[in-house]
RNA sequence: GGUUCCGUAGCUCAGCUGGAUAGAGCAACUGCCUUCUAAGCAGUAGGUCCUGCGUUCGAGUCGCAGCGGAAUCACCA
């Protein structure tokens, strides 16, 4: 890599002239400013003071030197304290000819003895359908587990299903007070729907009851306790727990039509899994786990009880892990769950995929798994994502403001459709293939506007605009790679093999030819350090300025138009590249790319 | 109230380990399709990087204080 060259090469230079001691890491290298000339900036303030000599002296000091070290440089220019190196020409048609025909070019295999990384994302409760808050849930948990094995890690995509609780106890009874033994069969729902449309209903009913018990004068707190329905929801709950088999019948069929209804969202947004956990098979794990820290003396039991774990030490309060009556919280299951998911998969590191709204959980996850002496409880990492807002504010289930999955994936297709047939370009594609573009396009558009915001941030999503196809958006993207794969189509149709040594030293790139070239050769530490910060908004933006670049190149410079024959030849393996790089980032984020549109 | 996260152009967002005159897209305005896909390209306009103090040769970036917004602090999950 010619920047460690050129970091060893100004270490060294700076020992020789100076008897600087510098680790070559800690040489400030950047891509130079385009005002300038050149291509790697080195700045030397950092040095000046030691070294006893004014910025532009140091600059042009170890200028001179480095480019007698690295056969690469041409050439380097001194402004202020900035040295600018410029990379031979040569040096860049070598890396894209090496990159020619690599379809792995950015990506680095998993090793055979790699432990996994295992990634829960999705999670979902089996009371409602997805909206577009699961929406960057999954789409996050997809494309980071791409982005930790585009990277060298062995990843494991798993999900946890939320798939007890008072929660589908409400949707049962409000579906058998007031169902009819409607079926998704019998009404045409989609089976997630039917069930969230019965969790809706149990809410409006339990409101007038609650209503009617407060206009009887008792106190509102009272009468949420008192009401009929949050009683026998609680009584569901109570029989489920002890496997009535007549509510676990029925809780088995409402459950299986979510499944159903989320296995058709799950494949229209492309995510999936390597495992599927269930809470109802866990829910109980991790009982064991706090009698352990019992026996540690690292938990205690109170009068009534009750088992905490005190945390003020932690500067955080004590925290509940069993109730008590004996039965154990979230906080219990999930201690419970890590265990057994280290143990199933020997994990390496548990990523969780998780809404802010649950830092102190993870927090506090990590300390009790400490506690408990688990080592690797420092390989819990949550992945904390901002939530998805309108403009009014966040969204809220009971308000019905909230964007439905399913709902906004139809409308994205929609759009699709209708940008397509302004631009009536594919009126010769058959109908099955015209779907298939526009669902490309959809997705393409969704999930780069929600994946190009960095993931800590909370976004705005307004749903009286629809997400754009112009601009820095996935369809720009898809729209640059369809481009490309038509020239490099063409190109084949003129026998140009992307193969061919081409006799082009003498060639000097233009400076848009240079930019792209440059621009490709930062893919491997682009997804190296996206990676590291778990964001695959650091993919997107950069395929978005590789995208940018290329049709900046396009634009003015001539490709199959271009006489000289090795020249051409150099510009469609160049492009055959560009279009590698922008798959393989795209792949990462899950988004497909049409061969044309 | 305690803790955590966020605050950059009218709007939506970039800005990696501190480095040169803070960048894109949308919206507005100008140009460019008989030539490789105009879902594109080139340009104009738009900034108190929330405020103040500090560290530093150098701060949008680091520290402290304040302001604004969000989340969380359940015997819910």
């Amino acid at each position: 890599m010619i920047e460690k060259k050129l970091q060893q090469a100004v270490a060294t230079a700076l020992k020789n002239l100076y008897g600087i001691e510098a680790a070559p890491e800690t040489v400030t290298l950047q891509t130079t400013k385009k005002e300038f000339n050149g291509d790697y900036t080195v700045v030397v303030f950092p040095y000046v003071k030691q070294a006893r000599k004014s910025p532009e002296q140091v600059g042009n000091d170890l200028g001179a030197a480095v480019i007698q070290m690295v056969e690469e440089v041409s050439d380097f220019n001194v402004i202020k304290g900035f040295l600018n190196f410029s990379v031979a020409d040569s040096y860049w048609m070598q890396f894209v000819a090496e990159r020619v025909g690599d379809t792995a070019y950015g990506l680095t295999n998993a090793a055979p003895d790699a432990k996994p990384v295992v990634v829960e994302y999705s999670s979902p409760n089996t009371n409602k359908p997805l909206h577009l808050g699961h929406i960057r849930n999954n789409l996050l948990g997809w494309s980071v587990s791409e982005l930790l094995a585009a990277n060298g890690a062995n990843v494991k995509k798993v999900n946890l299903v939320n798939d007890r609780g008072i929660h589908i106890c409400k949707s049962m009874l409000a579906w058998l007070r007031y169902g009819n033994g409607e079926t998704p069969e019998s009404s045409g729902m989609k089976g997630d729907h039917l069930v969230g449309k019965y969790y809706v209903e149990f809410d409006k009913h339990y409101k007038e009851e609650v209503s009617a018990l407060v206009k009887e004068g008792m106190e509102e707190e009272e009468a949420k306790k008192q009401a009929p329905l949050m009683l026998e929801a609680q009584q569901m709950l109570k029989r489920w727990e002890e496997g009535d088999k007549e509510i676990r019948d029925l809780w088995s069929k409402m459950n299986g039509w979510v499944y159903a209804g989320f296995d058709e969202t799950y494949r229209r947004l492309g995510v999936g899994f390597d495992k599927i956990y269930y809470e109802s098979n866990t829910y109980l794990l991790g009982k064991e786990l706090v009698q352990k820290g019992l026996d540690l003396g690292v938990l205690f039991r109170k009068e009534d009880g009750s088992v905490w774990c005190d945390l003020t030490g932690d500067g955080l309060d004590q925290k509940l892990l069993l109730r008590r009556d004996g039965t154990s919280v979230y906080m219990t299951q999930d201690l419970g769950t890590a265990l057994l998911r280290h143990n199933d998969f020997g994990a390496e590191q548990l990523i969780y995929v998780v809404g802010n709204e649950q830092d102190y959980h993870f927090k506090v996850l990590k300390l009790i798994l400490g506690k408990l002496g688990f080592d690797w409880a420092d390989k819990v990492y949550h992945l904390s994502y901002g939530m998805v807002e309108l403009p009014n504010g966040k969204m809220k289930s009971r308000e019905g403001t909230v964007v439905d999955a399913d709902d906004l994936i139809t409308e994205m297709e929609a759009t699709a459709e209708e940008m397509c047939r302004e631009h009536g370009k594919n009126d010769d594609l058959t109908e099955d293939q015209r779907r298939e573009l526009y669902h490309i396009l959809a997705l393409g558009a969704l999930k780069y506007f929600i994946l190009k915001v960095d993931p800590a941030k909370n976004m705005l999503f307004n749903p009286a605009e629809s997400i754009d196809f112009n601009g820095n958006t996935g369809p720009f993207i898809q729209y640059t790679y369809a481009r490309i794969r038509s020239i490099v189509r063409k190109a084949e149709e003129q026998c140009i093999t992307l193969s061919d040594k081409l006799n082009i030293s003498n060639h000097s790139l233009d400076d848009k030819e240079r930019a792209v070239i440059k621009c490709l050769h930062d893919l491997p530490g682009t997804i190296a350090t996206a990676a590291e910060n778990f964001s695959p908004a650091m993919v997107a933006n950069y395929a978005y300025d590789l995208a940018k670049n290329f049709n900046s190149f396009y634009q003015d410079t001539p490709i199959l138009r271009e006489e000289n024959a090795d020249i051409k030849a150099f510009r469609v393996q160049l492009c055959a590249v560009v279009a590698q790089a922008l798959y393989n980032t795209m792949k990462i984020l899950g988004i497909q790319l049409p061969e044309r549109m």
